[in-house]
DNA sequence: GCGTCAAGTTGTACGGTGCAACGAGGCGGG
DNA sequence: CCCGCCTCGTTGCACCGTACAACTTGACGC
């Protein structure tokens, strides 16, 4: 396989991959979609931020975030909470329940992966995690991917 | 890095892809969206087959299919033909234009992964792609991916 | 022939998304 | 001080992709 090549599979790949994760996602984890998973991680590793950080950081639009903030909110995994200084701004918290929730999930995740994972030798693994961190690291928001 | 955070980052890694591809899916070809375009691809693959393989493949419902199918030759990028023994099956078969469309849109693909590639030394490269190959070639249909 | 199975279509509903229009609040220059 | 402009967020609307269920049509075996 030449550079041309591993371009060409790579580019085939990833996009099966997108393509499987979009029609499967919801089956593993009816209660939580893929976009609140990865909204309410954000949360949990942001310890809090705006509904305007998570569209910038998913290349969203704000009124996508807005409707999903609702849900969540609506369904007591985040809570709002009102900038002292500027009413405009609500930081969005987990709460307790979207702590566990999210906990859950991906608890299960971790596990499928696992599963599918458990025959690769560990150097590969960590060669396999490096390159998709490099990958995803390329550019911030707003790059091709695999669209 | 031991083997459990290394399974740990590529489940992170993988849905923060899946979650990125989704959002941004379409933004770069308005004139195929990501579903058309694999089915596209497949059936350019396959050299031609039926909806319900196409089905089967890419874990879809078959009503799903159908649709996608019918818009697809509504634009005239595939025909159906009828099979002269069983009347029931539809082969579907990429027309010129879908072919030429279809090599468009791989072609600006791959454009976009080349620059966002344009870094990676080339064992890196084959490695990934090999890792790729042989985390999409897990089981089959049906699997969790970062649903 | 009749039941059963397979391929595909259609009705219906739902979730996620974007765009446009709007409301509410802050900020800075006349 | 007030007015225009910006930012944050919500809402109305439309669209796409998807699933499930019911149905039609055709093949196959007993």
């Amino acid at each position: 396989m030449d550079a041309g090549e591993a371009v060409e599979t790579i580019q085939r790949e990833m996009t099966v991959f997108a393509r499987r994760a979009r029609a499967s996602a919801g089956r593993l984890h009816p209660e939580l979609s893929l976009v609140s998973y990865t909204l309410l991680g954000h949360l949990e590793d942001s310890g809090g931020c705006r509904a305007t950080d998570l569209a910038a950081h998913y290349a969203l639009d704000k009124s996508t975030v807005s409707r999903q903030v609702t849900a969540l909110e609506r369904s007591g995994l985040i809570e709002r909470r009102q900038d002292r200084t500027d009413h405009r701004v609500q930081v969005l918290h987990l709460t307790d329940a979207g702590r566990s929730i999210l906990a859950q999930v991906t608890q299960s995740r971790r596990a499928a992966f696992r599963e599918r994972l458990a025959e690769w030798p560990e150097p590969d693994l960590e060669r396999f995690a490096e390159y998709l961190v490099r990958y995803n690291a390329w550019g911030g928001s707003g790059t091709p991917d695999a669209g």
